[in-house]
Formats: C-alpha cells, sequence, structure tokens
DNA sequence: CGGCTGAATTTTGAATACATTCGCCGTCAG
DNA sequence: CTGACGGCGAATGTATTCAAAATTCAGCCG
C-alpha cells in the first residue's frame, strides 16, 4: 500500500525524499489522522500548494493516491474532500479488521518466538496498570502494541499493510472509545486468554477469539460513534 | 489536440468514466491483466501517451493510482513498471485472501438468503458438472461464482473491494492452476461441506474452513508458479 | 581490442499555462 | 417579494513547457 513511504530515511534536512508527491501525501495523511483537516473538508489546491511551496502536479497525484486509500473522495469537478466514515461502513470496516487480525493470529502461531511472546506479556501487564491508574493513552498506546505485535508475528507484510491502511482510516474513531468497567474485564480476560494460545501455539482457537475480540471492541466503537459524529 | 470532455454521465455511480485519469486507469487495469502489459515491463509514458491520445498529466495520475493499488511499482526517476510478484508475496496474499474469505463466510451466514443457498447449489453443481466434461474454464468460471457469491452475501462492501483489488492483482495465477484429481475431490467435498454450513448459518464453522479451503488452492497455484513464473 | 568517460539524447519529475466547469450573486420578470 | 436566468470570478481538469536525472553511444585511453 504505502510503498514508497517507508523506504529511505535520509539525514538531508527536507528535500531528501524522492517524490514530492510522496512527501505530501505523507503529510496530508497526517493533517487528516490529526483531525486538523476534518471529515467533509473541502480540499483546496491553491491553499495547499502555497502551504506545502509546491506546484498542483505533485499535489494533484497525492491527492489520487489518498483518494485510492480511502482517505480522500472525489468530486467531479469539485476536487476533493476528506472521507467520511458512515458509522455502517465504520462496522464493516471493523469487521474486516476483525477478520485480519484473526488471520494474523491464524499464522502467528507458527512462527512466533517465545521472547516475542513474553513482550506482548509485558505490554499486556503495564496495560494492565495504565488502566487502573486511569492513564488512559497508555492503555490503549499498549493495547495497540499488543496487536501490532501480533500483527508482526504474521510475518505477512500485505496482511499488515492492508490493516495499517484500514487502521489509518479508523483511527480517530478507535481511540475515542470509553469502555466501561465491565467491557474491560471482558477485554483484559481475552487478552490473557490470547497469551495462552499463543503459547499453546493454538492458530485456530486464536483467530476465532480475536475475531470476537476485535467485535467486542466494535460495538464500543460503533456506541460511541454517534456521539462523536453527531456534530 | 482532442476534446476535454468527451460524456457527461454515463450509467454508473457517476463519477467513473468522468476522470480522464480515471478512464486511462481502467485501461491500464485491462492491459495488465490480459498481459499485454507483462511483469517487469517497463512503462513509457510517450508511448503510452500517443497510445491513448492524452497528455501526460492524467497518465501519470493513473500511474500513481495503479501504483498505489499494487498494480505497479515506482522506480524513483526511472518512472513505473509493472509489479511482479514473487512467490512468497503470492503465499502472503493467499492467506489474506483466505482471512478475507474467511471472514465473508462468518458474516453471510448472518444474513443469507435461502435463495442464495439454493444459487450456490446450483453453481456447485454446474462446476461439477464442468469439471466432469473437463471443461476447465467453466470449472473456474462456477468456481469463482461461489466464492463470489459468498462475498456478496457478507453484505460487506468494503470487505468485497479489498477482495477484489487482491483477487485483481492474482488473478493470471490463480486461474493458471490445475488441480489433480484428488485436488479435485477434496475441493468439491469443502464445497458440499461449505453448503451445509451455510444451511446450519454455522459461521464460525464456515470461516474455518474456508480458510483451510483457500490454503488449499493455495499450494496448487504455489506449486504451479514457478513453472508458470519461471521465465 | 575492450573498458571507461563524458557529451548528446531520451525520459522522467515538477512547474506553468490554458480550457472548462462550478458556484456565487446581481438582475429582472412574474 | 420570490425565483429563475445569466454573467463573473474562482477553482478544477488537462495540456504544455521547463529542468534534472538517466540512458545511450561515440570517442578516447589503457
Amino acid at each position: 500500500m504505502r510503498r514508497g513511504t517507508m523506504n529511505k530515511i535520509e539525514a538531508g534536512i527536507g528535500i531528501s525524499r524522492r517524490y514530492l508527491h510522496d512527501q505530501v501525501a505523507d503529510r496530508m495523511r497526517e493533517l487528516i489522522r490529526s483531525g486538523e483537516m476534518e471529515p467533509k473538508a473541502r480540499i483546496n489546491e491553491g491553499e495547499l500548494t502555497e502551504r506545502f511551496g509546491i506546484s498542483r502536479t505533485p499535489l494533484r497525484e497525492a491527492i489520487k493516491i489518498l483518494a485510492t486509500e480511502g482517505l480522500l473522495e472525489l468530486l467531479p469537478n469539485r476536487g476533493a474532500r476528506v472521507a467520511s466514515i458512515s458509522e455502517t461502513e465504520l462496522e464493516e470496516m471493523m469487521e474486516v479488521i476483525a477478520g485480519l487480525e484473526a488471520t494474523a493470529g491464524d499464522l502467528a502461531c507458527r512462527t512466533i518466538s517465545d521472547a516475542e511472546i513474553d513482550a506482548i506479556v509485558t505490554d499486556h501487564e503495564a496495560m494492565v496498570l495504565a488502566w487502573k491508574a486511569s492513564n488512559e493513552a497508555g492503555y490503549f498506546s499498549h493495547n495497540r502494541r499488543i496487536h501490532e505485535a501480533i500483527m508482526a508475528a504474521s510475518r505477512n507484510t500485505v496482511l499488515a499493510n492492508i490493516y495499517a491502511s484500514l487502521s489509518g482510516r479508523i483511527q480517530r474513531s478507535r481511540y475515542s472509545a470509553h469502555q466501561t468497567p465491565d467491557q474491560w474485564s471482558r477485554a483484559i480476560a481475552e487478552h490473557e486468554r490470547m497469551i495462552e494460545l499463543l503459547r499453546a501455539r493454538d492458530g485456530a482457537a486464536l483467530a476465532v477469539l480475536l475475531r470476537e475480540h476485535i467485535r467486542g471492541k466494535k460495538s464500543v466503537i460503533a456506541a460511541n460513534y454517534g456521539a462523536a459524529e453527531a456534530v
């Protein structure tokens, strides 16, 4: 997916990346992710070329890329705007993510090392502590690290790229979800069961569990979505 | 040179045919899919602008789109070329497809109608007949219709889009695979079990079966890949 | 005779220019 | 007073131009 963005970390100041359109795409992704460009906001090419100090050509190429990734939508003869996610689309995306994580768990059991599992356990414990300390940012951070560790252990870059792309599109929604103590304790229990299944290298069972685990998050997120989006 | 606007609204969503870069992207997809542009073949912008009768701007936008989709890869300062799929990447993609189909099966069990299941049964029977008649094209065609029917029954457009994108990237490999009678009879048995599980609306079990079913295909395809790609 | 250097040519990357289309807004008829 | 028509300005879609990097190829040196 994001092919050109991950290579080439150069020492130079700003002109290091090969493609201007790639740099621009990265910056726009960040603007969207950070919320500086809100959903439904129109993209004004003139404004952005001025802001980035480039011409319209690479900017427009970046727009096409982001549109293909699903972060922007194209309006005929009216340019582009930041894609807005409907509630049903969010639910669909969560189901797909659940499937991708299930796949990752299944594959991870083939080759994951004990050390990697230990790292997950460490994050899990840190996550529990963060929750108990009402440290929401830390909680989400460790939680994400756990799921990304499983994804990495799948040793499947195609899978990881699709996952990253989808995650990027819903990140804002995903990490604005607040859980009840009930939901939280269920999530913790599922995490612990995940660790057991990883140790047992039981891919099939882990896949089932992960799908259900993400679905649990899905309902939390969906519940919060209405409030968040009712602007 | 050429009129900028040729058609107002064609049947469909209403945005696709309007952009030159979109038309070009479609045509290039077809060229790649048909094999007219082979993997590793360099894209010469001058040649293609001449061929399509357009300027370089929309062509380059189309190239960026196809590169984001994974059909092309960009070479810094050397343009683009048709993406070639390594054997490991093909295997990775098949695992992801297995996961997507498993997800589709799981979701399909929630809302699939009896009529839809009957249609699948019809295709399945036709597929068996095609095989017995050594009609390979018919066999693949019906087989694909079955899997697409399950995908459609998932009622998840995000899932279907990702599936279509991945399928498009491997189609050439996928439908060049020949099965042994052994593999075939196993595939038939799995299809029949799939139908049972659909009738029972047992999503979890169907997911497991579908993942294994696609993995079975995966080994067939991977075995054929070496021969096909050893150019 | 072969490999290397470097200038000419080609090709790509980016910027600018041109051509439509859309949207705003004032005007005017009903 | 309301709503439709049309002109004007701004923004988008496409083409063309400019600049830099790569490829080619001829001539030179070893």
